[in-house]
DNA sequence: AGTAGCAATTTGATCGATCAAATAGCACGC
DNA sequence: GCGTGCTATTTGATCGATCAAATTGCTACT
């Protein structure tokens, strides 16, 4: 019969004190609180830990500090038709940054859609994180509510949408990363600049849409007219650039509100023998993996995600030990990631953008 | 000030017995034995159970049980450049199933290279994990000898590549995988079908390389010629696949190893301005999200992740219990996403590819 | 009626750490 | 010389559950 597991539980810490000569409490002591300790018997109870390798057992310090030391996250189905989610970089920037702040990051999913604050619920009451970090909130999210009510320590990765709300929060302006993308087309020469945005009643949505708009007001080559929304779907983000690109003015550049609908973009262009990048220029946002390895390569907002992680874990911190952060929530900067879609040469090559002035 | 946390923490064993006139053990037992309560007792204790909401205290049962019920999964970081990891349909996978099966999943990471294995160690002797599930395991992977030698409890992603090895495990069979692709093709007319994979030295690679050649084999089309290395990248993906093109009696068709290199030949394509599909037909492996949007689709080798977290579940479950399954390890099939890059009308349309006959 | 044999339930001990309070050790001043 | 006021360390209690053993309650049999 095979052995099995658990041959490496470590020593408790009442045999690491007996092996030191010391009490518990000062085992204790000198990985809790060193400045307790004199000098000489810290690094002798020191020296005593490492060669035993003693690490201080999880359940019982939980139990008795009453914390877990960690925080669930809940993710969701990876939806097919979609440009992939921002799930792989946030997650690994969360965990790392997690780590060094001695939380671990519990994942969990919804078993159906009705209990989703059932899973909160359980892990809450069975004291099996100290704290959640959401993600996609959005207004009128049920989690934010649910989780408010029962003063839950959570931090939210998306700003409170609506008012009233009073979390702690961490997101990544979307009016900014859609306005460096008109900048950089503007400064290709672009004039007619499109934009495949989200539904309307979409916050997100809008705001990246408020800084495509804004931004071409600002450089005066608005046109307000010069957009198509759909669902996040290449298939629907196919028809609704076909829309724009089949007018009687069509646009030279497209600023979409995500990769997905960038991919939809390409599509379009594809279907009526335009090249991406030479014959029209695409930009997309999120910096998913697809952005980087489809051919021309899409040029894209990227998110801060590694910010993003940084920011939650320190609002965390500070929710979970009482301190006071000057702000409430942070709002990060993206950036642009520039490719092939927005190539500089070629669309200027290929397309007099000035012949209308 | 505002209020913190732990407020929700719910009441204990104790208040809970006192509640329903009943002694500690006796509510214990109606949530783990059952059949020890008569049976009017334990409606009345599982009425007064729920009443009261209790679940009982995670850190508790762990010290008294020994056991965490969570399982360790290390994330590496994101590659940029790559076509989008499995990491997010599977890790889906293994969350929602493990919560089928009592477990959580916990993220760990490494702080550096160096102590790739201190993750571990720290893991297990904190008792902070039961076990854990591994991925991406290969040929000479410390990480297998480390656990094995501690005899620590895991279940790998990936067959073991080298003798000796006697670990539980889970994978899909690659050769069947590139076959599919290789019938589909045929099936569609091709008879010059080249691969684009990784280079020798991977067992993965070869392992869906062989796939390939015995399909071609095996419909009496083989070449062996027909076939370019390189890592997984799509720069080098495009140098490759255009060695290929580039030839005197180029492939009408490329099966590639991974979604990353089909995108890296999709831009080869571009760059001749052949069309995908239309004029050579392309497959990738592992239909990431990126296949499903890029235009015109790419028809990909699909592994059944969650099959595979299933049977990895069964098995952390069985280690975990000391029980035996019949088989140490499972060998699953995946299926063929057929999309655009194999298109069967284009294809044949467009290149009579009996010619030769 | 008395008691053996079970079934149902309760009591005491324990998991391994930390908190709070008590004690030991030590220098210093009067 | 002896208490004062520290600092360093130890002791006792506790977190909330489960295991193991003891006890109570019942039925059935002689």
């Amino acid at each position: 019969m095979r052995q099995r597991s658990g041959e490496q539980a470590g020593p408790t810490i009442e045999q690491v004190a007996r092996a030191a000569g010391v009490s518990r409490q000062t085992i204790s002591n000198a990985l809790n609180a060193p400045e307790r300790l004199r000098a000489d018997t810290l690094q002798r109870v020191l020296g005593v830990v490492d060669d035993l390798g003693y690490r201080p057992n999880r359940a019982a310090r939980n139990l008795r500090r009453r914390e877990s030391k960690l925080v669930g996250l809940r993710i969701n189905p990876a939806d097919q038709d979609r440009a992939g989610s921002l799930l792989d970089r946030f997650l690994h920037a969360l965990v790392e940054h997690s780590v060094g702040a001695g939380y671990h990051i519990l994942l969990f999913t919804p078993r159906d859609p009705d209990d989703e604050l059932a899973g909160f619920d359980d892990l809450l009451r069975t004291t099996a994180v100290d704290a959640f970090v959401l993600t996609d909130t959005h207004r009128g999210d049920p989690r934010l509510h649910w989780l408010g009510e029962r003063n839950a320590p959570f931090v939210a990765f998306g700003r409170p949408w609506e008012d009233g709300l009073m979390h702690p929060w961490v997101d990544v302006d979307g009016a900014v990363g859609t306005g460096l993308a008109v900048d950089h087309l503007v400064a290709l020469g672009h004039r007619r600049i499109g934009l495949v945005g989200w539904p309307e009643d979409s916050d997100v949505g809008q705001d990246r849409r408020r800084g495509w708009l804004d931004a071409c007001v600002r450089h005066g080559v608005a046109d307000p007219d010069l957009r198509a929304h759909c669902t996040d779907r290449t298939d629907e983000a196919m028809l609704a650039a076909g829309r724009l690109l089949d007018g009687s003015d069509p646009p030279t550049a497209l600023v979409c509100a995500s990769d997905t609908l960038a991919m939809g973009v390409l599509g379009a262009l594809a279907e009526r023998g335009l090249r991406a990048g030479r014959d029209v220029a695409v930009t997309g946002f999120d910096d998913s993996p697809a952005a980087a390895v489809v051919p021309p390569g899409l040029t894209s907002v990227r998110q801060p995600l590694e910010d993003v992680a940084e920011s939650i874990v320190k609002r965390l911190g500070a929710l979970l030990s009482d301190e006071q952060l000057p702000e409430r929530g942070e709002l990060l900067t993206p950036t642009l990631v520039v490719r092939g879609t927005t190539d500089h040469q070629r669309t200027l090559g290929k397309h007099p953008v000035e012949e209308d002035t």
